[in-house]
DNA sequence: TCTTAATTTGACCACCCGGTCAATTTACAT
DNA sequence: ATGTAAATTGACCGGGTGGTCAAATTAAGA
């Protein structure tokens, strides 16, 4: 048992606050420990006690993050499993506005890290993303090949990389529209970004 | 005339050569003065003198590289008027492909501004960017529209929304790919994103 | 050649960074 | 209450940052 999770909940919530808060506004360069140190209200020394290095604790909430993007992935296809492609694709982009709007801070981060690969060992974090990607909407789109709703011509490997730069920009865009008070009119969005690839898919 | 301008045209060369160099390699904060310095073969003071502060030759290298990416955009768009949709496409997408191939330092400039917003006055250049990319795919789009070989009903906010996600997002990957040796088959790309857009927008 | 003005230099400044560790405080078992 | 082990602290370190400026160098005109 490492000593971070020897705290109590509430100081580990408050390192974890303060550390998601400070990874999601600044990179993870200028990112400092000193903030994050003060924010939570411990002493430096304290905190790299519990995380050896800036890395290790920039690593803690990088797992955090992926874990929650996995875990709304992961119910929304259980959820729709049997559903027509162009319902199935409106429910995956309801969810991440969902994230978005539950978690701005984490979602922050994983657009830091989607669009510049913003952290140590880019290499490896950007491969897994891009499996995740690859393994999600590969089997959302092989369903609708199978289902004969899309054109079984598609090469997946390009129709996986459409779909995800679509997806990933909208909710980028709402995600910051969210951020400065203004709001996207979502049902039209979604509406179009299904019309875009049943048509284009097909 | 300011003294940079009045600088030999070898030394100025020397110092843009070593700030595109920087601004290419690293981000807006983490990029240092002292490297530009160093590579770039003079002292510290004269850089301060050359340019007032490091935002200032921030905007000089930013300012050079939208010229760039400006001059390919007008260059394939002033050629290929009267085309029709999908074959315009493609040779926009050709050209940016050559952009890349042609000015790689510039293009990873381009890249990270577009993506992470990586610049001061991010507010200012983001709009700067969203008009030039409004203005421009809006224009290819509704002569596909006048030219009936694009839906009329096409919400053209979206369209040029997609559109631009789809093409930035392919050419930095195959900006990523050139760099790491690899290369993507630009044809079979070219061909599935005229694909999907002259399918999706009908 | 001498004078003056423009240019160039690099040591220096204040500040911030990630990380360390001896010293202090806290918690707990006896 | 006392002794001991664990947890916490913050002053401190080496190093890097953007930016300054008095002094040295160079260029130019008379």
């Amino acid at each position: 048992m490492n000593p971070f999770e020897r705290l109590s909940i509430e100081k580990q919530t408050r390192i974890v606050n303060a550390s998601v808060s400070e990874f999601a506004e600044k990179d993870y360069e200028t990112a400092s420990m000193n903030v994050v140190v003060n924010q939570a209200g411990i002493s430096k020394g304290s905190l790299f006690n519990y995380f050896k290095t800036k890395s290790t604790l920039y690593d803690y909430v990088y797992a955090l993050t992926l874990g929650e993007v996995k875990a709304y992935l992961k119910d929304v296809r259980d959820s729709t499993t049997g559903l027509p492609f162009n319902e199935r694709l409106a429910q995956i982009i309801d969810s991440g506005v969902q994230f978005i709007t539950d978690h701005p801070r984490l979602a922050k981060i994983y657009f830091r890290l989607v669009y510049s690969g913003d952290s140590p060992n880019r290499k490896k974090i950007m491969t897994e993303l891009q499996l995740l990607s690859n393994d999600y909407l590969g089997e959302i789109i092989q369903d609708g090949i199978d289902r004969k709703e899309l054109n079984s011509n598609l090469i997946k490997g390009q129709a996986i990389f459409y779909l995800d730069a679509v997806l990933n920009h909208f909710l980028k865009e709402y995600h910051e529209a969210l951020s400065e008070g203004t709001q996207l009119d979502r049902i039209e969005w979604v509406n179009g970004i299904t019309d875009l690839f049943t048509k284009g898919f097909k």
